[in-house]
DNA sequence: TGGCTATTTGGCTATATTGCCAATTAGCGG
DNA sequence: CCGCTAATTGGCAATATAGCCAAATAGCCA
């Protein structure tokens, strides 16, 4: 492969793998609601403050979010809308797989 | 957080984690085109036959794709047509990531 | 059948990711 | 200034991922 369009892929890798980890999921689809500081979404996931801290940390090394300091606390803020598309893509892979499961079982009965 | 709601994240991450690599990218991006057999992509990859099938049973594991066999090869379909936007978005993120750098260096240079 | 090609699988090593703890930095309020 | 909370960083061990080679499997054709 040309190694102009590899750098490409890899960029887009690199995006896509930010959002690849179910903490990491969840703090987007929140962040779409509204931002949130690192402690708020540590209580909601319920991991160690340093883990969120480092998922958040590459969030925002791909670009997907931007961090603000107010008082002693940082607010993380979603920057791409479109990642809302994105979600709902992967549910309707998600339901096109249980139906191909559905399929199979009823297979099995016919 | 809660277990259920958990699963749903790790059954979300576990499709975008399949996206999350620059040839299986390229392979679903390939395969929006036309269908594939292995040793095509792994031609336009280049990378081990064996490579590729892996990233293949990936794919497929993950519901993105499915396979038939006809004769010798194995040719490999794109099941979900809205991944299209899912790329889109990615650029669109890539786009805004270098405008920001931009920004820093105009800011350098006033 | 025997050789050929296409593909997958197992095995192995190198590398990357994850998540915890401990330590550090920074701002706030008494 | 001191203690408190918020957040990040470094370090470490466990686990997962990637990609190569070699071996196994399957279909084709002479």
């Amino acid at each position: 492969m040309d190694p102009q369009i590899k750098m490409r892929y890899e960029a887009r890798a690199k995006i896509i793998k930010a959002m690849a980890h179910p903490s990491r999921l969840f703090i987007v689809e929140e962040l779409q609601k509204k931002e949130r500081c690192v402690n708020e979404l540590t209580e909601m996931i319920g991991a160690d403050a340093s883990t969120v801290s480092k998922h958040l940390s590459i969030l925002k090394n791909a670009g997907l979010v931007t961090d603000e300091k107010r008082g002693t606390s940082i607010y993380y803020t979603l920057q791409t809308p479109c990642i809302l598309n994105f979600i709902g893509c992967v549910e309707e892979v998600l339901e096109a797989n249980v139906e191909k499961q559905l399929e199979i079982v009823r297979s099995y009965k016919a």
